[in-house]
DNA sequence: CTACTTATGTACCGATTGGAATAAAAGGAC
DNA sequence: GTCCTTTTATTCCAATCGGTACATAAGTAG
């Protein structure tokens, strides 16, 4: 029905003028200015520019800024954002919590690219054009404590977490230093530096 | 030298004509938008409006965006961001994180201000135009981080934390969950929710 | 070839941006 | 009363905002 990724037709290439640019390229272009600017107080200009494309192009392709926002925001997830779904693959809680919170610290340190969370920085905060987006951050962030919690559920029944723990509470728990590494490494923070946080967890970490 | 906020003169009423408006009040409409919408999205019009003076009024008393940034963090500093220095007057390190992280969660989840921390949420990510306050908030952080991390030294001084502690572990430790509840209070999770995650903090903390 | 479809660059739209110029207004000093 | 200082509202500024109209270019279908 809606081919925005430029998907070709039923046989071959797709009818009149091929695209001149690679929409994955392209998203990834924007990822990288939503993530450093956050969504207002990026332009179409700036947009336009990272993606060396005209603004026709862009609406063809994408919508509108918002738009764009939310196709960006799923390559973030299936992208750098993946640490989560990877880290949940880990046979103990501890060891996903482990691997969860040090994936934290690698993604938004990363030297080539924006410091911080897209999912936190795209719109902690927002007026009236923004509002959309920070919701839909906000429930891009419950989503992934939500999942948390169900991977803190099954470590419950296999076992490995104690019986009288909670999953919802351990998760938001997690959620919240996951968060707030983003925070410190937006500012600047260096990796190592967050790194020592992971350690202190692990530390207290009862079980 | 500079009287920014009105100061009268040596004797009684100040020269020229008086200013209509009270600065403090005027710099907690402009804290309020900040806080709710972050620097670069707020704009000259919604300040003037909030605060219900012109703009020749604004730059006359505050310079410019940028310079009534900083006075209002100043005053949040003293306001609404003043419970971090009352945790820090509680006699253990044990009790101030309790009162930091539970005033953390109290100061962004307040019904009559907007959601989450000024100094977080209010350029967390930033286009050049905003680089400066986002620097700003940066280092706003750290100090908070650096006075903790004090109170923490003087607490392993004084016995009630382990000696083999690291100050400064713990301080960002700490300030990683103040942030993240935070982050999570900005995207209008409740604030019972953050408090079960203060709850869990304190059962896991190791002194 | 012609017809059709899609993408492109240029130019443009009204609205808004942060900021400044200007003159009138409101007070004290004398 | 006349000066002088400061604040005020109105007006204006060039630049930029997100978004669009339009003509042209580049491909397939027949």
């Amino acid at each position: 029905m809606c081919y925005v990724l430029g998907v070709a037709g039923t046989q071959g290439a797709p009818m009149g003028r091929p695209r001149e640019f690679d929409t994955d390229e392209a998203l990834d272009r924007a990822m990288e200015v939503f993530w450093r600017q956050g969504y207002e107080a990026t332009t179409l200009g700036d947009l336009t520019a990272a993606m060396n494309i005209g603004k026709p192009s862009l609406y063809a392709a994408f919508g509108n800024k918002e738009q764009l926002f939310r196709l960006v925001l799923d390559r973030y997830s299936e992208g750098p954002g993946s640490y989560g779904v990877r880290a949940a693959e880990q046979p103990t809680a501890r060891q996903v919590v482990e691997a969860f919170l040090k994936g934290t610290v690698e993604t938004t340190t990363q030297p080539q690219c924006p410091q911080g969370c897209l999912g936190v920085q795209g719109a902690l905060a927002a007026s009236d054009d923004g509002v959309a987006v920070h919701d839909l951050l906000a429930a891009w962030r419950e989503r992934a404590r939500g999942e948390l919690e169900l991977r803190f559920r099954r470590a419950v029944a296999e076992g490995d977490l104690r019986s009288d723990a909670d999953p919802g509470r351990l998760a938001r728990y997690v959620m919240t230093l996951s968060f707030g590494l983003a925070v410190q490494a937006a500012g600047g923070v260096a990796r190592d530096e967050l790194f020592k946080v992971v350690d202190e967890v692990m530390l207290s970490w009862r079980s």
